[in-house]
DNA sequence: CGGTATCCCGAACGATACTG
DNA sequence: CAGTATCGTTCGGGATACCG
């Protein structure tokens, strides 16, 4: 128990930019929220309704690790009734065409995969819990 | 016990292309497969030498559910030294479009993060953990 | 309204050992 | 060589409750 750090944490070598962007996006909501934000700066609760099964833990959370990678600049007002507005910064803007290359494939993807039967051949896969499923 | 499943299986709504995209790359190892076999086929250990912190575990589930998926080929040839080889199908290569840009913005992202101090103006942030940095 | 704190589950990942 | 099996660990993410 608690015996961990045997292999943990090597000389981690250099390896590509690529595992940098894919840890940044690469929870099921994080492009969600950057393509919500691709209009108009939004609210937190904005954001929840946009994103209906996202809980405030999770999008408070992949907020925060957007800001402090420099994807989107949080601007909060200490009026009354407290608001607070999220943006995407010029890099976070650099992350659109990404995304909207992603969403083009993912098209085709879903178009392949419907047209191809495939059946699992030999071996039935496992069907994957219904964990994430939304934009 | 009896944990009642509240709150799964909720009536899911269609999936967008992003999603499906997503998770079909999204772990941190996936797109970097199909980067590797962007050139010619490889085989399972040129894969895992290519990509050197891999598990073989974590490799044949990943070259697995890509199969499953059209995006990659698996030929064996059952040779006195076995040989496998992997390559890109036409769905494949349409992913390497997302792939260069994703590692486009990866690296202006580690550029950025680099260089960017980012002192959260008007109200400081938290010093939160060191959010995701792994290679 | 805009979060944070706590708990807990399941998926992803890693290491090692073993098989065809 | 090309995996699979088993085990253990870490991590993302959902639920609920609570605070400013």
């Amino acid at each position: 128990m608690l015996r961990r750090r045997k292999n943990k944490t090597p000389p981690l070598p250099p390896l590509c930019p690529l595992t940098t962007c894919m840890r940044l996006l690469g929870g099921a909501w994080t492009a969600n929220i950057v393509w919500r934000l691709s209009g108009d700066p939004r609210r937190f609760s904005e954001l929840r309704s946009d994103i209906p099964r996202i809980s405030a833990k999770v999008l408070s959370a992949k907020l925060r690790a957007l800001e402090e990678n420099g994807v989107l600049t949080r601007h909060a007002v200490a009026s009354s009734p407290p608001s607070v507005e999220y943006a995407l910064t010029a890099l976070g803007q650099e992350l659109l065409p990404v995304i909207e290359t992603i969403v083009q494939v993912g098209m085709k993807l879903q178009r392949m995969q419907d047209a191809t039967p495939r059946a699992a051949p030999g071996a039935p896969r496992r069907p994957r819990a219904p964990a994430m499923n939304r934009t």
